[in-house]
DNA sequence: CGCGGAACTTCAGATTTTCTCCATTTTATC
DNA sequence: GATAAAATGGAGAAAATCTGAAGTTCCGCG
């Protein structure tokens, strides 16, 4: 999980950082508001922690930020400010939870990743593309309105190239994805060919437009628009 | 039910989860405030055991997460202090009842029984699902108005597939969820196939539509709607 | 203390679904 | 037009699931 950290105490920072790179995550972090809105701007997060008090300004900007800018980023905001309205603004703006300070740094990590889930899966849970709907939690696709029924490697097939739209795929890639290293790289590529044909024919025959486009020599690209 | 135990001393925890697994219960447990958080954010269950001096924080934690994330699990707190505060304090933040070492385990189970009840009688103890009805107190069920028998599997399972009703379950889930971690991964469901078999025979022979589908390489899935 | 029944688990064969492979045809590139 | 890549249809292999029956365990009861 790729993780933003905004706090301008450093010790604190720092071991935010340190306990959930620990973990596995990746987490960048920088210390005033500034800093903050260049980094939002420029990439994207999974989550962000907040931090309320900045020394250029009030953290709630960055709530307004990922507001203006569409983006999905589950906020969690810490806070040494105990006072209830600054809990409800918070939630308010946007924010998914709130924590006060002190705080045990597993209580952290539990909440983000529960912040995260609810957010992902939750609200989240339809992929919309066009006529094509996925819920992902109930592994149902519809394609205008009617559902269709895919196999195992038809459906991760259709999700990686949904989260794929618009760029080229290698054929590595898709063997990569879908089967792991266990499948020591294969000369052939049959068994690709047969699921997209598969794939194909389902979400054609049930409306759909015909998105899934061949590039020849390296592999496929789902139609971005 | 399915309990969850929070308490380092290692003696009493497995006195704690022997005794009450004996009653038929699915008791995890565990040994610290950061394991408590993670399995709270990652399963569900009915309640839970804190005790609150834990070596790497105040248990208390346990209940602000827990309050956080909206989830209604009841909680029975044990400690070896007798302040009327740290009580006091407990029930504020949430806790159902408290309970000071030492005890007797016919104690703890009778106040988690109760504890339990309490809970679920004041949310809503009837689970509606078209011609299915669960009476969660009574451990009763019907289909059509007619009531059927269940085993002790076949319910708790037909209970977490109504809990997660339109989204699919992993095969996994539900060996976790009906027979606790300690069951090790084992590399056969057979067990599972036998009883989704005679819970699916109870339901249809008793009138109810097929709503319990299952997903190939996956899992299974209780239809929505 | 053993008996009987219910619940649970294990097992083996049948069935269903999905995957892979192959031969053939079509398409893209130069 | 030659060549490599991709698409297609079908068949057999493999994997997952279902099913009925047999084997175990557990628990109450005489």
């Amino acid at each position: 999980m790729k993780i933003l950290v905004i706090e301008d105490e450093r010790g604190l920072r720092e071991n935010i950082t340190n306990y959930l790179n620990a973990d596995g995550n990746i987490c960048e972090s920088c210390a005033s508001l500034e800093a903050a809105l260049v980094k939002l701007t420029d990439y994207h997060y999974d989550c962000v922690l907040l931090d309320i008090g900045l020394p250029d300004g009030d953290g709630f900007a960055v709530l307004d930020h990922l507001k203006a800018d569409g983006k999905m980023e589950a906020v969690l905001i810490i806070s040494a400010r105990n006072s209830l309205d600054d809990r409800l603004k918070g939630l308010n703006i946007g924010a998914d939870d709130y924590l006060t300070k002190p705080f045990h740094l597993a209580e952290l990590k539990a909440r983000l990743m529960a912040v995260f889930r609810r957010k992902t899966l939750n609200t989240n849970s339809k992929l919309v593309f066009n006529e094509i709907v996925i819920d992902v939690l109930g592994r149902n696709v519809e394609v205008n309105g009617e559902h269709i029924i895919l196999t195992k490697k038809e459906y991760d097939m259709l999700l990686y190239f949904l989260a794929n739209k618009g760029r080229v795929i290698s054929k590595n890639a898709i063997a990569e994805h879908l089967w792991g290293d266990e499948m020591d790289m294969h000369d052939s590529f049959d068994f690709i060919y047969t699921h997209i044909k598969n794939l194909r024919k389902k979400l054609i025959d049930a409306g759909s437009a015909d998105y899934l486009k061949s590039v020849y020599g390296i592999g496929y690209k789902f139609l971005a628009t």
